[in-house]
DNA sequence: GTCGTTCTTTTGACACAGTAAAAACAAGCG
DNA sequence: CGCTTGTTTTTACTGTGTCAAAAGAACGAC
């Protein structure tokens, strides 16, 4: 298998039997440039390399990159799908519940770690996801200046 | 802290600072006949008991549970927000790939078990989510019958 | 029990993310 | 070069959820 990071774009793409278009040379490099964006800011990056990308093409270059296992698409609650290149490699993601910056968290114990549910309810298990829940640095800075909770003195 | 799932429904509400009414009453019972329901279904389940009530009531009496910590929405990648009444218990989720049927998986490992991330990359971890994804028993039967990657005979 | 304040519900409009489908276009093979 | 088939564009639409104003009901005070 090829490495979905470290490979050349085009090689991807025909390995996929996917045919090798400019608009998906951008969305690969936008995503390469900022993995976990939204379809929003692929487009932008996208627009920045190219003459004129609709939405619609990226909405279907993601997906077509995610369905031939080029990208992946993490959805966080409440946010709209996000997509990055890493894939098979078993990590996860920490999302500000502030802001919603994504960062990765490599898998420290291995593969699946303490990942086998005490009882599967009678379902065929695939797979195991996690997400982390908590607040960056940005928004730590911020807060402690106007924190979260708080009123405005009156 | 009241116990959300044996605890007399206007008592938590009651607690919680909300007034009790119907229309809260008859979601919460729908919650507690169908945990993992999204705002369709209960709809529908408190069509059942009540007269009348608006699809957006449903939506505003959920956001109120939830933000009161006595119900808790999911919301698995690709499908609608789900409540349920179990809070605070540390359980987490079984999907079925297929058909999005949930199921409850109980911590075995107790409280956050291994679910502290190596590098947290600045973050304030809050807390750690697991999703498990899988294919339920009734969609294993249908697919001995027509499995999912079959093209059909030319 | 009745009154009045405040919270809920209704109603209707809107925002956002993503999908659907047909026509115009381009990649890659012969 | 030219054909075939896969991509992209364009336009319309669906589903899920939010916003906001007016009508109505819960709960405490009297």
């Amino acid at each position: 298998m090829i490495d979905t990071h470290t490979a050349e774009p085009s090689a991807l793409l025909r390995e996929a039997g996917l045919r090798v278009t400019e608009t998906r040379l951008a969305v690969i490099a936008a995503l390469a440039d900022a993995p976990h964006s939204g379809v929003d800011a692929v487009v932008t990056q996208v627009s920045n390399r190219l003459a004129s990308t609709s939405r619609q093409a990226v909405h279907n270059v993601l997906n077509d990159l995610a369905a031939a296992g080029i990208a992946r698409r993490i959805e966080p609650a409440g946010q709209p799908g996000l997509y990055e290149l890493r894939v098979g490699d078993n990590h996860h993601h920490i999302v500000c519940q502030r802001c919603g910056k994504v960062a990765d968290v490599d898998c420290v114990t291995g593969h699946a770690p303490c990942l086998t549910p005490s009882k599967t309810s009678g379902f065929d298990l695939a797979e195991a996801e996690v997400t982390f829940w908590g607040v960056c640095s940005d928004c730590r800075a911020t807060e402690v200046a106007q924190p979260a909770g708080a009123s405005a003195p009156v």
